[in-house]
DNA sequence: GATGAATGAGAGTTCATTCAT
DNA sequence: TATGAATGAACTCTCATTCAT
């Protein structure tokens, strides 16, 4: 096939790496074996992405654009408990449809090169930070939120939950734990576990 | 040379490869490099262990099992709010000490393969469910914990919250993660974070 | 475009990659790198070179052609000491103008095909052999030169010196060779070195 | 084999990359093929030369060092036809042993890296420079050789002479172009040339 | 039993060549 | 007819593993 790669080609790549990536990590897969996977050659992925490390952060950065849409769409009001239990929602939504967008985001936490942990660590990180503080603060200002805790410890614990959350909704090691703990099911599938979610995190967010 | 391994070199290769492996990862270490830093000879890292795998895996489980103790000396009683106080602090310990055994652990999360992460999960984490669950519903018992929650699932909440802080005491995502949220110190040189940890954690499971 | 390719197109594209293969021979020029540098497609030259090899070929050919043209217009007359002036003083020209052509000539006599190279050794040398051999012979019958030496060794002798001078007017390694020999100037611009080397061919091939 | 590879595999590796770098040239060969034709594996070559292009420099230098041995014995007197007639000997003796020598050296004059080029340029030809520079030198105090021309020029013509006579005993092209010049035999069996030689350099050098 | 040099499969990457447009 | 994206063989280099010493 010497047609220019359609669009749905360039897509297939990437959604093949970031499959493989996923599963994998980068060090575990080859670039031959997404070529293959996605039925190009190995030249045209390199049209496309310098080296196999630029088509590593491709998929890093499409996968946290994906995930970010998603969570971006779930903030609304000042209601705290039911911010969570939105929040909560839209990880699992990301995670039932693609499973690797999470698993991607995952990978960066084990990088084995820091720098770029520290950057994607900046780049991620603080856009949630603002996000949750904000929140917080203003809840803390209408009297919603216990307000003897400061609000960017407030809204990195309560980060710290949704994030394992969403990791036990697509990282096999945390959805092995998640059954671990609380049985059987998977938690995507367990309603249970998202009203104990919201409770618990009112009980932690309000006046003591 | 025909000496037997003494017991500290033995420990000497184990250390180092925790070293290294917590850094960088599996993938990104040779065999050569571990034997160069420990001072033996590649052959006889081949000697005990099969392969690099096993090695990985050797240094994964005493990784865990230094976790394992200091925590299970920490807990003791009833109280919950002081036991996750001093939970927390029993992790921080550690990475102070050996940062690498916490790195290791959060290794396995990313494994390439996934049906390792299954047998560690269940290994590990099964610990854990079931010595924070037993608290849990002592404590609910008592009516010193809320009863609206299922233990496990309590228990489940909680052991998200301590590992999240542990992991950012000890791996470089979450150390920057934490930085982010909550502002310059190292997590492990805040106090300020300990005490609200204890507090969000009393209000997240006192009876509503 | 549909249009075929004008003359200028063409010549750009010989112009470009004499001047590539020139610097850096023929290994380490990319076929896309010389379409790219003369404006056009890839496509376009394996219209008009069945290969990157033809391609070169051509280039060699065209420079020999310009550089046959200079030598040509240069020897007119018995007086074999003032000849060697005028050659060595043509090849200086084109050397200035068009050093690429000279290291050319040079690329071919450390071709990775040897029978290429003997193939165009056989092409280039017969035509000055014979034509230095003729002027030397018609010398030697007046008696300006010696006839103690064959007039095809002292041919032989004479364009082994014409060649060195001119790659030293050309040719990277050469012309820094002439300046350990000699010292800072380029020989191009040295005017005692063409007076020596007149006087030292006039002294080499008068007789004894 | 799993023995450490003796000197002569170790020689043997250097001998054949000479023999396959002398004819095709550094890109045209590749390590695999170095390797297998010497024996070896790959990697074991990889262990003692850091790269492709250290083992090229490697062979390089080892025929450069060849080369000069010959050339240092070969210089002895202040006449300097003789001496001539020594020097091109003792190259064409090198040449019959081993051609390749000679052809690792032509090699450099074509490199695609031209600051590789001058490198060697200074390392080699300074010697060869300051060598004959010298032996000239003495031998216009002497009176025996004309004084008109520097003494760095006419070292400079002499070498020149010598090195295309040189090549036309290792290089197919200059091989090619000698036969072309002088007839059907190789150069090293022609004795005529060889007088022939010795008489245009004397001419050339003495008093006018 | 310990050594560490040798092995060679397999990785990432390049680029001459093709051919649908 | 000219284009230039796609192809994939072939390259350089690495490193887990072996085994003669």
């Amino acid at each position: 096939m010497l047609k220019k790669l359609t669009q749905e080609q360039l897509n297939g790549i990437l959604e093949t790496a970031i499959s493989l990536f996923g599963d994998r990590g980068v060090e575990r897969v080859s670039v031959a074996e997404i070529a293959k996977q996605s039925g190009v050659s190995v030249g045209v992925i390199y049209k496309y992405y310098a080296s196999k490390q630029e088509l590593f952060e491709a998929c890093l950065e499409h996968s946290l654009q994906k995930l970010d849409d998603e969570i971006e769409a779930s903030v609304h009001d000042l209601e705290v408990g039911a911010s969570a239990g939105r929040l909560l929602q839209a990880g699992f939504d990301v995670c039932r449809e693609h499973p690797a967008y999470m698993r991607m985001y995952h990978q960066i936490t084990g990088f084995g090169d820091v720098e770029l942990q520290k950057k994607y660590a900046e780049l991620i990180e603080s856009r949630s930070a603002k996000r949750y503080t904000e929140i917080i603060r203003r809840a803390q200002a209408s009297g919603i939120v216990r307000q003897d805790i400061d609000a960017s410890m407030l809204a990195y614990f309560m980060d710290n939950l949704l994030m394992m959350m969403h990791f036990s909704a697509g990282c096999p090691y945390y959805e092995e734990r998640y059954r671990v703990f609380c049985g059987g099911d998977s938690i995507l599938d367990d309603t249970r576990i998202r009203e104990a979610f919201v409770r618990f995190v009112e009980g932690a967010l309000r006046a003591p």
